[in-house]
Order: structure tokens, then C-alpha cells, then sequence
DNA sequence: AACAAAATAGACAATCCTGTCTATTTTGTT
DNA sequence: AACAAAATAGACAGGATTGTCTATTTTGTT
């Protein structure tokens, strides 16, 4: 096996940078108020080597938002993995990990909540791409769910989601971690009497 | 009693429809990606009008926020007055409410989530003001949930928005009014486990 | 050392943005 | 009918926006 099916990636260490930019103001500042000349500038690099690398401003967000989706996965994998065998303690480590990321210094919200806020017409490619990771942790949660031996998983698993969305959104806007634990305590409750 | 301490406001019907468009377009399509000529066009009022009723564009912003905040805790107020006397049903009535909201044909998620997102300055007058309608809902939860008899009344009032928000959300990404649902019967669940 | 690919600076177009200003017209009240 | 307040059109300034183009330089590979 040569390559695989999908993005073969020269991986170019000029785009490597700038969508690492890109990741770090879009996040601090919002997409659409940090304009490609700003970004430029931060990243030192040329507009030409941009457009050669993204059709557009729009396909940058969008790759932003896959890499970001792709370190978020790895972070939460990493965090159940290291709070052991326990079905339990692994489902709820997710909202420890939740705790951790909003006391960090540069918490500033969720980017894919703020990627739907900002493109709010579902058609648009942006939209999708932060929903697909919505997705991709609602799966996660089912199976830490069913692992943990719930009766309706895909029903907890939806009610969990909305408690990570639900705290993430709050710890921003009051600038406190306290909606973790509630969450978290939230999420126990609900655990074990699904499990009851 | 002549004139309250705040905003005697005469009510200039310009300044009024002038809101009422700014309001609708920025609901629909975003605080920042609608300019003010955009605004100005659709509502048929000239430039000069906007700017001898507001000092700017983020000042619009703040007092259309203040008029939307006063709209939905009416709605909110009006669904739990219809939902009769039983404090349990009064509490889940908020969640019928946003069942119904989701279902709107122009529903587009939260105006209020939508303005912490686009202006993610803590600073930013207008993040306060959507902040300030997020602490008003929550205490009419947690007035709710006390009136239902809950042991931890704060505590689970907190929890209770996490769930709204994360509803709300959700509905927005998916296109679904399935997590009004969700949110009503774990709602339901959490308010047993807190009476029981 | 030679050659091709990648990246560069910088100008440029065309558009959109908020906010200001002026001179005129409409509106509402007495 | 008269007069003052409110609203109007429209030009304008000063920037910022995305995206294109060209001519040159740097880089990486054989």
C-alpha cells in the first residue's frame, strides 16, 4: 500500500504553518474577523502560497476545522484511555478532560460551536464540517455509554451531548470551569440510573 | 409618577421598525455578516436616522439583544403561565416551549449563543448583554425547579441550562427539534432524582 | 551545477465596511 | 398656516475585505 485513498498531502511545512495560524486567531479572534492580511502577516507568509494551497478562504476554515476535529478526537481518546478500565470512570473522564480544557489560559469557547454560530446556513461547507465532529463525539459518547452498560445508549448518549455543548457554551460565558462538575455530577446521576 | 429611572424612550416608530429589521437580519444571517447599508435598505431608512437613534452598529447590536431578551422571557413566561398550576409541569413547559421553537420555519438557533460566539471579548458589550439574558433564564429555572420542591434547587437549575443551551444547539446543527425532547426527559429525570 | 517547483513581495482590482456631513424634504404639533 | 423636529438622499472619507496577477527569488532534488 502506496498512499491512502484519501489526501495523499504532500504535507508542505508552509501549510503546516499557516493553517497552524490560522487555527490559533481563528480560534482567539473568530473566523470571520481575522482576515487573510492579518493572518498573513502573523504566519509570514506570501498570499500566493495561500491561494495555492486553498481554493479560498472558506476551504482554509474548513481544513482548520478537520485538524482541530482531529486533535480534539485525539485529546478526549487520550483522556479515557489514561482514567483506566472502569467503564464508569472512563465515560466520566471526558468531563474531567472538559474541566481541564476550561481552566486552560486561552479557553475561548468551542471552535466548532463558534464555526456553526458564524456560518449559520447548514448548506454551508464550514457548518457541515463542525457538525461532522459534533457527530464524531456524540459516537464517541455511545460508546463509552453502551460500554458502560446503559439500557438506552444512544438516548443517554444524545442527553450527554447536550450537557458537553450546554457546559462548554456556559464555561465561556461566565469565564468559570464550574460547569464541568455540574455536567459531570449531572452526568453520573444519569448514569446510574440508566444503569440501575 | 412621571417617567421611569430608565428609558423614557418616545418610541419613534422609525427607530422601532428599525430594530424590529435589524433584529430579524441578524438572526438570520448574523451579527457582523450584515452591514449596516444592508440594513438600512431592507428597512427603508436612511443612514443618518440609524445614527441619531444609535451611536453605532454595536450599539444597535445591544439594544436589539435587550428587545430580544424582553421577548423571550415573555414567551417563556406566557408558556409556563398556560401550563397550568402543577410546578412539574411548569418546569417542563420551558421544554415543550423550545419543541416548539425548534420547530419554526425560521428558526436558526440562538440569537444570544450566536452573539457570545461572534464576539468572544468577555469585555464586548455585547457579550454582556447576551450573557445577561443566559443569568436571566437561569434564574427562572432555578424559581421553577424551587417551586417543584428540588433539594438542590441552584444546582439543578444550573444543570437544567446546560441542557437548554445544549438543546438548542443541537436542534441548530442537525436540523431537528429531537433534542427538545431529549433535554425535556432527562429534565424530567433529574427533577424525580431531586424530589424523590 | 543545473533545473524545476515552491514561495516571495507587492501592486492591483473591485467591493464592502462603518461612520460623517450637508442640504433638502417630510412630518407632527400648536 | 407656521414652525420646529425628524427623516431623507446622497456624497464622501478612510479602511478593510478577498482574490488575482506578475516578476523575482528561494528552495529542493537530481
Amino acid at each position: 500500500m502506496s498512499s491512502p485513498a484519501t489526501a495523499p498531502e504532500p504535507v508542505s511545512a508552509k501549510r503546516a504553518h499557516l493553517m497552524a495560524t490560522a487555527q490559533r486567531l481563528f480560534y482567539r479572534d473568530g473566523y470571520r474577523v481575522v482576515g487573510i492580511d492579518t493572518l498573513l502577516a502573523e504566519a509570514g507568509v506570501a498570499k500566493m502560497t495561500l491561494y495555492n494551497h486553498f481554493a479560498s478562504k472558506d476551504e482554509l476554515i474548513v481544513a482548520v476545522i478537520g485538524k482541530l476535529d482531529a486533535e480534539v478526537r485525539a485529546a478526549l481518546e487520550a483522556a479515557v484511555a489514561t482514567a483506566g478500565n472502569s467503564p464508569t470512570r472512563r465515560l466520566l473522564a471526558v468531563f474531567d478532560w472538559l474541566a481541564v480544557w476550561f481552566k486552560s489560559a486561552d479557553f475561548k469557547g468551542c471552535g466548532f460551536i463558534r464555526a456553526l454560530s458564524e456560518f449559520p446556513d447548514p448548506e454551508h461547507p464550514v457548518h457541515q464540517a463542525a457538525w461532522r465532529h459534533k457527530q464524531a463525539v456524540n459516537a464517541m459518547l455511545q460508546e463509552l455509554v453502551a460500554n458502560a452498560g446503559a439500557r438506552q445508549p444512544t438516548e443517554l448518549a444524545n442527553a450527554l451531548s447536550l450537557l458537553v455543548d450546554g457546559a462548554i457554551l456556559t464555561a465561556h460565558s461566565t469565564g468559570s470551569a464550574a460547569s464541568a462538575a455540574t455536567a459531570k455530577a449531572t452526568a453520573a446521576s444519569l448514569l446510574k440510573l440508566a444503569t440501575a
